[in-house]
DNA sequence: CTGTTAGCGCTTTCAC
DNA sequence: GTGAAAGCGCTAACAG
């Protein structure tokens, strides 16, 4: 009645004692132990994941033969790593990755901190991000720091008590320590820092032309006419804060403008913030004509309350971005903005994190920026 | 020279062999062993995480006692583990989640699967449930479907197969199938539906009042003055679709307006099929005098290829969204809109997920909107 | 109060 | 080719 699954013998076939409830067979042929598939029964058990044990025990194998005929290894008999295969397929057995985890120490899970995704420029480095990712085989962990040092700190902690296999961060705009990411080197997981870099820590890291894409952006406005040009950026422990200031410096200075310091003010990046300097600015008793905004959301905020006020843009106050974030195309007059590859910022620190999984060189990415021109900085355009 | 760490001797301690290349003593006055730490070279240590077996054999106590004094048992003695925690604390020890997620079958992470998060509504939902999920001791591994139904099956198996301990849905708006789901459910992880819910499956859900909203949206049109009503929404799987589509009907009918089948199309909610279906609207021989969104991003684009034809909104087109998406503020004139908390859906999606967790009865949360009117759509003050 | 033992699911020597 | 056994880090009976 019952047919050896190895050679296939019937008559050698004899019954072999009854283990956890389930009859065992032994082909005196071929000395083959086995049980028969319990197929009804099997898919029915709620809650017990499928183990290689079930399957070992189903088919009277020993589990390392299981693990082998599931991993493909070579040196196994064709005909066993067919049964285990077929028999692995109809129980849906998926393999547990917390037990390959815990034995290789490998999460396959990366982190990722990022300051916030309440905007668009985040969230969309994120997808670039998951894309190179989950090719890869990663899972992805998401926090935001919300712009908080203590929060950062948490997130890092959190992340690295997950085992995570690599961590990609664009800092909070409050940090200006970066002790825990030293701890984070110090365990040997690879971090990346993007858009957000860290000045002080050697890691791959991926930023785009900050400096030419301010200064482009500051020689346009002069270009137009603007002559007051204003600076709305972030904390200056922050790079591209930095950089974005120098490029608005020395556009300045190459055309014979003198920077002044009421003009130049560095704040949180919170929206309220944004809203408080923008009416400062416009309120001064020499108002700027021109401001030029470390970003997207700081620049649309910065439109809002001129609009609020009255302030005709581009006539009387010429605004510059920097993202592109889709909102800038959509508010009244259009913003003109530095456009960065949002999505390949993703991509390309995932790229650099996976190679320094794999211990390659570390690399710094510096992508291009672009210069978007539209209405609210086109002032020759309106006066004709 | 060397002091017993439990009775303080120090003549009745002796060398006690050499084990992995550390001196033991032992206290013949209290019988204890042990060894002493040796702080200098173990936070050098690169690479090995610290266990409790490196505590235990530092403190020649085994590691149940490290275990329990580290957990926080009742019953140890007060002394030791104050010596474990010391230790712990400066071996920098951090538990390995995965040895005890493999143990208990529990990773504390929850999968949450969007269908995008391009644009507002979803990164805010996803921000509201994991403010509730890291309050409760969880991490959040995020999925996009991208709107496609393959790509969401891919989804809800690579988190199973990363066993989440539950999993936040809102669907594809591609899925009519929903068989993944019921293999979740056969596998007793806890799920819920939230905004985009399954029609056919029992589970906890949170809504809006998609039925009312539509209605008032569209009721509010009506008393503005419009009269050729379209609606542009989304395909008629998804829920939301339907009720808004229903409070739309009703509406219309409430105020004995017939509504037309050309009037009325589903989509499958892509920023370019919404820019072809505006196009189609607009240059009917009969085109609409009103259009009410299914969202806002889709108003949206209504409105910018309004504006490129040259129709004035709200006088030859009325406009009303729903969601209440930041760039519903923004953009000229501003967009009506049915206002809902979408932080707070995300909130109450993981609160369900927690109390089913915990084998509360299931619930269907049924939040609030509120239609905000703005200038898209005030015909009747624009005529005054 | 503490140590011993077993086991979560899997891979990987090391034998045969 | 296959099986037995060890072990990843931890917790939880079960004994003392």
């Amino acid at each position: 009645m019952v047919s050896c699954p190895k050679c296939n013998e019937v008559s050698a076939v004899q019954k072999a004692g009854i283990v956890r409830g389930k009859q065992r067979y032994c082909c005196k042929s071929c000395d083959f132990h086995f049980t028969l598939p319990d197929l009804t029964t099997a898919p029915q058990t709620k809650r017990h994941q499928v183990t290689i044990v079930d399957i070992a025990e189903e088919l009277g194998i020993s589990k390392s033969t299981v693990s082998r005929a599931l991993r493909g290894h070579t040196d196994i008999h064709a005909g066993t790593r067919q049964m285990v295969l077929d028999l692995a397929q109809q129980l849906e057995y998926q393999p547990n990755p917390l037990a390959n985890a815990l034995l290789k120490s490998k999460t396959n899970t990366v982190g990722i901190i990022v300051p916030e995704f309440r905007h668009y420029f985040f969230p969309a480095t994120i997808i670039g991000a998951q894309e190179v990712l989950s090719a890869a085989g990663y899972n992805v962990m998401i926090c935001q720091s919300d712009e908080s040092y203590e929060t950062e700190v948490a997130n890092v902690k959190a992340l690295m008590s997950s085992r995570v296999d690599g961590l990609l961060v664009s800092l909070s705009s409050q940090t200006n320590n970066f002790d825990h990411f030293r701890a984070v080197q110090r365990r040997d997981v690879p971090l990346v820092f993007f858009n957000r870099v860290c000045p002080e820590l050697d890691t791959p890291q991926v930023v785009v032309e900050d400096y030419a894409g301010a200064f482009a952006a500051v020689e346009h406005l002069i270009e137009q006419g603007y002559r007051r040009i204003a600076h709305l950026t972030g904390p200056s422990t922050l790079q591209v804060s930095h950089l974005r200031l120098q490029g608005y410096l020395d556009a300045l200075q190459k055309h014979g403008l003198v920077p002044e310091n009421e003009l130049i003010i560095h704040y949180d990046l919170t929206p309220e913030k944004a809203r408080i300097y923008a009416n400062y600015l416009l309120s001064l008793p020499q108002p700027p004509d021109a401001i030029f905004a470390l970003n997207d959301p700081t620049a649309i905020e910065i439109m809002l309350v001129a609009k609020a006020r009255g302030v005709k843009i581009p006539q009387e106050l010429g605004v510059v971005g920097f993202s592109n974030d889709p909102m800038s195309a959509i508010i009244e007059p259009p913003l003109t903005t530095v456009a960065q590859p949002v999505h390949e910022i993703g991509r390309q620190a995932a790229q650099l994190l996976l190679e320094q999984m794999n211990d390659a060189p570390p690399r710094r990415a510096v992508l291009t920026t672009q210069l978007l021109v539209r209405g609210s900085s086109q002032l020759e355009r309106q006066k004709k």
